[in-house]
DNA sequence: GCCTGTCTGATTGTCGGACAATAATATGCG
DNA sequence: CGCATATTATTGTCCGACAATCAGACAGGC
């Protein structure tokens, strides 16, 4: 009949307050806050109190620091940020490979072609230079991935929407550990990942968006088909290797 | 030449080291956390440095408490909370609306088809309620908006997958500004969401993925046509009127 | 002029203790 | 046993303190 009064502590409704000032855009990127005493001295609370709500924005990504730098800063929240907060939450939401796979393969061809159509002359460079760093190293798989991950995430700025920019980052990072697996133990998985990325590359260049696209979902198909060769269960958790950084 | 040797405070260390056992499972979820004198006791720093540790927990949603509530229990990160964490990065990435409509154009069609492939009864019994519900409701155009969402939120948890669940909920939440200008100046709007729903909801019920899929991409392609007919510019920025719940 | 060392003030990180409000729990009573 | 009441535990907030260190000024030596 009656709900709940709502009553919020006050570091919560301070954190709000202040969100809501960087979300308005009144604190602009890269300005730095006021101090803590300042704060507190304006909003007429402990310097505690400040601090708490400080602690909830900088976990948001909303203010960081710089480098050795003791104040806070606001920033816009990074792919880092965004996607540990997202695949975590994954993680506890006991997220399999082959979900987190289906997400890939539902939107990366989108991506693949947004990024045709869109490319500027430099996204175009970056992404055929992660290309050719995959395919020119032999070494470690470690590294190997991580090339992987930059290519996708390369194709994702060359979209050059936001959108798929912060999606891309938890993906990849769950997928990681079992891609891993798979350069390992299949063979011509090196080769048919930079066949995968030479077409991509190329029809992006030509600005061709269907032939990225349907080259990306033969791409991520692999990455299917890699899952079975490799006898990696399709209904393995991400994130049990500590979906963190 | 030397990177810089790093050095965390001890807030920070104190919430990884209790997101890590999180993580890890060694707290479930639904367990009460200690008391924030017993955590300070245990880790052996001061209460207020656990309280800094705990607002970065919170605000990533790994532990909240029960409403009316005063101890905080381990939980895992809401829609909402996930939701909100993006949206308010994409806010501050200045997002336009055209890009969310072309992620959202990207994803929904396998979103539709994972449902069709994988839907229990429930979740279609789940997902024909939302369309009828909005075929239904004549009144406001708010609620209409909810009721669109829901659907597409009703199809998110029908494909069974957290990543498309987890997806879902911060584009709707920036679309729905627009959506509802959409819907209040487009008169049509009403009559082609409400047959894009019926034809979904019929063919996620005979698992026809295909169909499913390609009525998803009329509909979202629907959506950029309602944007030019309600003389909405693609490249307005969401998120003006506050990201925020 | 530029680099180096030193000094000073401001700011953060951490601590200890305090207290009111209230949720959680035990206690007593019918 | 169920329910009202008293006790205790716990959180939210405050105050004051202090060490570490960052930022900037300032001077001296090459």
């Amino acid at each position: 009949m009656f709900e709940p009064l709502g009553y919020a502590p006050a570091y919560l409704r301070l954190s709000e307050a202040i969100r809501d000032r960087i979300l308005r855009r009144e604190l602009k990127e890269g300005q730095a806050l006021p101090t803590e005493t300042e704060l507190a001295r304006q909003f007429e609370v402990n310097r505690s109190t400040v601090r708490e709500a400080l602690r909830k924005l900088e976990s948001s990504g909303l203010v960081g620091r710089r480098a050795g730098g003791k104040r806070l800063f606001v920033t816009r929240p990074t792919r880092e940020s965004v996607g540990g907060g997202l695949s975590q939450a994954l993680t506890l939401h006991e997220t399999r490979v082959v979900d987190v796979w289906e997400a890939l393969q539902a939107v990366q061809p989108g991506i693949a072609r947004a990024a045709a159509l869109r490319r500027s002359t430099e996204a175009l460079e970056q992404l055929a230079s992660c290309a050719r760093r995959f395919a020119g190293r032999r070494g470690d798989r470690e590294f190997a991935v991580e090339d992987v991950a930059d290519f996708f995430n390369a194709l994702g700025e060359a979209s050059d929407n936001p959108v798929f920019v912060l999606l891309n980052e938890p993906l990849l990072r769950l997928l990681k550990p079992s891609l891993a697996v798979i350069i390992d133990r299949v063979p011509q998985a090196r080769a048919r990942i930079e066949s995968a990325q030479k077409h991509i590359v190329d029809a992006v260049r030509d600005r061709d968006a269907e032939t990225a696209a349907m080259w990306m979902t033969r791409h991520t198909r692999d990455f299917r088909r890699g899952y079975e060769v490799a006898c990696i269960p399709l209904s393995t958790e991400v994130g049990q290797d500590l979906g963190v950084a």
